[in-house]
DNA sequence: CTTGACTCCCAAAACGTTTTGGAGAATCTT
DNA sequence: AAGATTCTCCAAAACGTTTTGGGAGTCAAG
């Protein structure tokens, strides 16, 4: 309600005192201190956030900005791990907005604006694409931020990711050791890192296993891209018996397309984020996750850090991926 | 990069002068105003936003609270909601802020954080509860919010809500026409207007009917809480042959204790909200969604007109529930 | 030549904070 | 007792905009 300048004045006290005595320097005696304190809390001041920011140059606030494409704006889960972030964030005094891309512009655009305009301290990139022209623009303007998965950026930046590569390398050895011999890969698009490190770990482990990489389909990281990528597959002359998807939300449109095409329960299937509706799909979906708790609080760490000037070596998280064991990879790999 | 005191001075001009002309004032000559346009355009000018909001007296921000209990954060597509919301007022220069609630504070200090530090120019106000201390404080402070779902508030505030009454009611006499007759519903928290509305609705309906209201169980609004529910109804001496559910989420847990109890197809189930996973479920599922489109978009309306200083009154929006009929709510109504 | 209107520009005052660089008084040192 | 040090406090200068209230010119009308 009151500014500063009112509530020094009612305490007779200059408006230096009364901002060191909040901020709780020494060099304002205890008495005094005590006294502003009572004062400020009874009128319930708080310092005007635009004047603080204007004089301290920093704007309190860090962006996030979301792809338009509808669902490539991330798993449904997404929104928690963005509250964990900005509740981390508001205790260092951060607020987090959400940028979102307008039609007709770039995500460029949009980090141009907010980083242009001085609104922002750093910015969280989320859905990175392995060449992200975002990554390069923070880079040239010397902008902390922190991306969600990878980028083939030359220079390194701080980020946390899911080792995917190593997760669906494993996932897919699982199924030969299960017997498995025609392993489909239901592929995310592969201009995004995550979608194209999984399908690189799928196809190493075939490699490995010496078996053709033909069963591949590649669809919108949604329901309905696993369905068709899935019905795809199921065309084949042979079909697969196991299908590794890059996402859960893939993995249960796959599963709708085995219901209809045989029946269903015949073909063992494993997705990717853990989300919440696996556990209630028919099968059960077996997935995998990310380890590591609290993903929204290193995310809003790793930003404090950079924001704070660490190099962006020390600022990298790549998490070793766990697999969820429920049922649907638990499908006999006997010819279909 | 630039700030305007060393755009004008590049530019042999007043401080002033090259603001008027960038805001497009007309008292400055067309020829200066392109001369400043462009050497502003190639230095890359943006104005310093913390300096233009203290001086206007405006925030340019706008808060939506995020209420950190797991699962009561909103459907999975609430995130689209607000990023659709947050673009829009993007383009009337207002940014969206997301404020979770911490651990040890309420919502209340949330408000009162944003509001008396006056960091926020309205707020967004979502997972409204029939009694909410949020509305009371807002009101109390004049501050323009909107909320998603009404409140019992004694005085009128702007809104947007779907008509879950009316909605429910109709769904479930549309299971009493096609011969239902022990109707369930699997209730969400009761605190909450929406689930409250949603369970006065089916309870008006089963009483028009002349039917019992017993076969009601409440749970936490996701698929665990849907779930458990709906093993408390099937527990029950004479089972239900119909269940109306206050969400999807709540929907798809039942529909795995249909599974476990019955072996499933037996029972019919509807639920609320239109999640993109419904048509992948096992049946597919029945649903009931919000008429209306890009609900984002209307609510950065309500923020702006209520910004603007529209009344209340003007400001509610009260939309029609519409069903979407798949295939889960066609079981028989026979004896189970 | 004055008057008034009009065009184009500008100096200075805000907005509310934080921070710099002391000033005056009291206390300690020598 | 003088000088050094410590305690408290404060005036003033930022931070970068926007906005107020004119001030020169120019031009047409009287």
């Amino acid at each position: 309600m009151a500014n500063l300048k009112q509530l020094a004045q009612s305490l007779g006290l200059s408006i230096t005192t009364v901002s060191r005595a909040l901020d709780g320097y020494a060099d304002v005696s205890a008495a005094t201190r005590e006294r502003v304190r009572e004062a400020a809390d009874k009128v319930g001041y708080r310092p005007n956030a635009s004047a603080r920011r204007l004089r301290r140059q920093r704007a309190e606030l860090v962006a996030v900005t979301l792809p338009s494409d509808p669902g490539h704006i991330g798993p449904p889960h997404f929104l928690d791990m963005l509250s964990g972030c900005a509740e981390h964030l508001a205790a260092a005094g951060l607020n987090l907005v959400i940028a979102p891309v307008p039609r007709g512009e770039s995500e460029l655009d949009i980090c141009r604006r907010f980083v242009d305009g001085r609104r922002v301290d750093a910015m969280l990139l989320v859905r990175t694409k392995r060449k992200d022209e975002r990554v390069e623009f923070l880079q040239s303007r010397g902008i902390p931020f922190v991306t969600n998965g990878r980028t083939e950026s030359l220079l390194p930046h701080p980020y946390i990711d899911g080792d995917g590569f190593a997760g669906f390398r494993a996932a897919t050895l699982r199924f030969h050791a299960a017997g498995h011999r025609r392993i489909g890969h239901i592929a995310g698009p592969q201009e995004y890192y995550f979608a194209h490190d999984r399908c690189r770990g799928w196809r190493a482990a075939m490699e490995e296993c010496g078996l053709a990489t033909d069963l591949c389909a590649e669809g919108a990281p949604l329901e309905q891209g696993g369905y068709l990528a899935a019905l795809e597959l199921l065309r084949q002359p042979s079909r697969p018996t196991a299908l590794v998807c890059a996402t859960d939300e893939m993995a249960i449109g796959a599963l709708r397309a085995l219901r209809e095409v045989d029946g269903g329960n015949q073909i063992s299937i494993v997705g990717h984020d853990d989300l919440a509706m696996g556990a209630f799909t028919s099968p059960p979906l077996s997935t995998m996750r990310m380890t590591g708790e609290n993903l929204g609080a290193s995310f809003a760490s790793l930003l404090l850090r950079a924001i704070a000037g660490e190099p962006a070596e020390e600022l990298q998280e790549l998490h070793a991926i766990e697999f969820v064991d429920r049922d649907s990879h638990r499908r006999p790999a006997k010819a279909a």
